[in-house]
DNA sequence: CTGTTAGCGCATTCAG
DNA sequence: CTGAATGCGCTAACAG
């Protein structure tokens, strides 16, 4: 019924051995002899029975990426470009090409090492792992262990938008300098006089929340501000990177502190949020409170006003990371590459009030 | 090296197959006997082979899920259910764990072939296409062949938000309405007064496009209108389903007809584009004119004004195709359901100025 | 309920 | 450059 190697060697009058080279392409083989192998594959219409191949060669054409939210178009351009980088690859003919499959975990901890597992039993060629961290002790040992065993396996490890990890099973890391964005944000907000800033931060635990965190705190810092230490001004909220926590957060923020001039949200998503929040307490953006995000998504240029906020070049960074897991780019010096964020001043951000 | 079943099958006194056994736990083993094996299974940090596995089986646990845009939510949405309802089958252990897997096809018929292709490759245990399909014959007829390829090799096909297709290969469509949703969303428009309307239609060529569309047209002419048939009215404008799109369209429709009070859009993301063009036009939203969006996407509801649009329970759609393809569903009778969409009036659609 | 026996389809040695 | 032989690690009958 399936048509397997051996049939298309006997069509084209070669061994099965001379089959598998000219589909593998890695072995010297004669013109004459690969064009009929060739013709036979099509005849027969054969497809390479992967599972058997991957046995054999003790290493798969699979390729995960890990994302966090697949609803989310913050993963969805990172995967999306990882995966064109990756399949990319081929020459058309299904030569060697690898199968890029993206994997959501839903930010849980548990479905991103079970994902990690399924890679790992199906002997994936490399991994690319998506997104902020959990920053939980227990759950970076299992992960760390996870990836070393991986690693062992010959599985490459690219972490993309992710914090390095100790230990050295990661190939590559491609790491958002978060907390330099968060800096750069809230300064452009101190620069136009505001002194009142109230903070939507995302999930505590996370490292891109924390990183985002610390720099809007250094900016405060630096200019004299932040005084009664982190959380207890009263001015920070936490709450999921989605559209529903942005808004209630800044419902609380503003009821707490009136005198609020200017909401920086933990990324776009969470600003409009915020700013469906300041809008229905009547306030009007930018004149009476100015609201930034992060990332710079595609919507986020077309909220009313254009959403200032900081750029991080997602597409690119999947790029990246996919052809670091093909293993076409080589890595950087010392394994860390820093991508910096681009703050991108649009119409949501102004003086506050005199 | 690689620790494999023989090595727990001996630490654990048992017969390999035992191991299997209990593995895969779709056979009777003694409690006591299972206690054991899995005991050597932890204590050797055993990870089943994939590969090996699926060989012997002739089926893997893969099953694919297929998206035209992976940075669209439209698509991270469905797939996102999709992907949780075939992956929260499992215990927690790794026992009939699926690895279900989203791959990207940027909309392109000889990727989604490829991809096709490659999962077949990897005897996928099932395969789900989601979003419109492209009508160009030549393509139907290959992916109508390699669907029937795949079902025959035991993968179960599911269609997601596509339209049925001819041949016997699929388990199961999920169609939407599109036409439907379309015709009511006219038909709204057309209730508030409105009679110069224009369309910022998808891609030409895609089934969602001529779907919505001729629901458009459908209302239209119901009401007497749409004289000098399709396209000639200079009222349809197409491009891709993105915000550029929406934008470059509605500017032009805009310059051909300024007595337009309405545009309807092709969907969400569209709209989105729709609506920076008219502002910029120096018109308001909705007073001079309307916008409509489709799909309700989450970030309809915070555009200004917000989106009315038509609803389509995206993630329910996401979740029954993930069970069609677990087998967990039974298909519906003829194979074929038919997901109606909502009209969702909000406030970016009113009467037309006097 | 458990052990034994055969392959699954292919990539590799190793010869020629 | 090509063919023959071996085994990858596991599941599926088949017996017990």
């Amino acid at each position: 019924m399936t048509v397997t190697l051996a049939d298309v060697a006997a069509r084209a009058r070669v061994s099965p051995a001379t089959v598998s080279r000219v589909l593998n392409g890695n072995y010297p083989v004669a013109a004459s002899t690969r064009e009929r192998v060739l013709r036979a594959v099509d005849e027969l219409d054969y497809v390479l029975n992967g599972p058997a191949s991957a046995l054999a060669a003790a290493t798969s054409d699979l390729v995960g990426i890990l994302v966090n939210d697949i609803a989310d178009p913050f993963f969805g351009i990172m995967a999306g470009a990882a995966q064109s980088a990756i399949g990319d690859t081929g020459t058309g003919r299904a030569g060697g090409e690898k199968l890029a499959v993206v994997c959501n975990t839903g930010g849980s901890p548990e479905r991103e090492l079970t994902y990690l597992t399924l890679l790992q039993r199906q002997r994936a060629a490399a991994v690319v792992v998506t997104g902020g961290a959990l920053e939980d002790p227990a759950h970076i040992a299992a992960l760390t262990a996870k990836l070393a065993k991986l690693a062992d396996a010959g599985t490459r490890v690219v972490l993309c938008g992710r914090p390095p990890m100790p230990g050295d099973a990661v190939t590559a890391t491609l790491a958002f300098d978060n907390r330099g964005g968060g800096r750069r944000l809230t300064e452009h907000l101190l620069a136009l006089g505001h002194r009142r800033i109230g903070y939507v931060a995302g999930p505590a635990e996370r490292t891109t929340t924390r990183d985002r965190l610390e720099g809007h705190r250094d900016a405060l810092a630096a200019a004299g501000l932040g005084g009664g230490g982190p959380e207890q001004d009263g001015l920070t909220a936490h709450g999921p990177y989605t559209r529903a926590a942005g808004y209630e957060a800044t419902r609380e923020l503003l009821a707490r502190d009136p005198s609020l001039t200017a909401v920086v949200a933990a990324n776009d998503t969470v600003a409009l949020g915020a700013c469906a929040a300041v809008r229905e307490a009547g306030l009007r953006i930018p004149q009476d409170v100015s609201v930034a995000g992060f990332d710079d998504l595609p919507f986020s240029v077309d909220a009313v006003p254009a959403l200032t906020t900081v750029r991080l070049p997602l597409h690119e960074a999947g790029v990246r990371a996919g052809r670091l897991a093909m293993g076409t780019d080589t890595p950087p010096p010392g394994g860390v590459e820093t991508i910096a964020g681009e703050l991108t001043v649009r119409a949501s951000t102004a003086p506050p009030r005199a």
